[in-house]
DNA sequence: CCTTATATTGTAACTGTTACAATTTTATAA
DNA sequence: TTATAAAATTGTAACAGTTACAATATAAGG
């Protein structure tokens, strides 16, 4: 029983449920960035009756209460985190690997952005990471 | 006939069909960052023959040779830009709609990032446009 | 315990994308 | 130009991710 879930509902106003507990509790502390796929069949074998429509009822919830975030890259599927510290993506072009990396400071500097209420930031980098290079 | 398509592909070594230069040309000065189906439908009329795996490739190519720029979104499917000057993209929660804003510049001072080589930088803001804000 | 609201499930449909073999077109050189 | 090879385009079908929805199960509140 995660406590701190619990709480996070209750701030939330939505309910607590054994599978959502789940879900966040996969996501906690989890770096790899899952799919809604890598949630379901992780998940499956503790939750036998679990469906996967569920599973995407869920992550919309959590998106739509900014306790998740969505990871949008090339892959025409949506990866999945929690909405913790403020963090840049690093994405290597070789192997696919998306890494975390510190966050970036953006600077507005140079006007244009005038009327545009600017709610939240997503920083994507593309390249090569260190294991690729080193090959 | 565009020239100026016709020494990119000269650059980039690859040929000039009809086809290529008509993607080119829909994409060239347009700011709807459309979808392949968007680009699909717009063509057609002008190329009866053409063919939705078509535009696949040549968008696949485009963005392979960096002519074009894969936009990510929450929707889950891409659209596509010319990748001329670098700039910003803000996604209006309310009506969708995706707005080009300025480059914003980009500080990686608080280290973190050793080893990885980066290409390229993404920044995907999200809020409220002005439209919207002002309903 | 009863009633109502909410969460979960399974199925089927839908959409975006990819694979692939067949055909057409283009490029190249004799 | 014509022959040949290479490349581009096409249509079909398959596939994967996602969503819609009605039915069922579970939880919450009186």
């Amino acid at each position: 029983m995660n406590q701190q879930f619990r709480e996070l509902c209750k701030d939330k106003n939505i309910s607590p449920s054994i599978t959502r507990e789940s879900v966040y509790d996969y996501l906690d502390g989890n770096e790899t960035h899952p799919t809604v796929d890598e949630i379901y069949k992780e998940l499956k074998p503790k939750l036998p009756t679990l469906s996967k429509t569920t599973v995407y009822n869920i992550l919309k919830l959590f998106t739509k209460e900014d306790i998740i975030l969505e990871i949008n890259t090339r892959e025409h599927k949506k990866r999945y985190e929690l909405n913790n510290e403020d963090h840049a993506h690093f994405t290597c072009d070789m192997c696919g690997q998306i890494y975390d990396l510190p966050k970036v400071e953006v600077n507005y500097n140079l006007g244009g952005f005038n009327g545009f209420h600017i709610k939240h930031e997503e920083v994507n980098l593309r390249g090569v990471c260190k294991d690729c290079r080193d090959k």
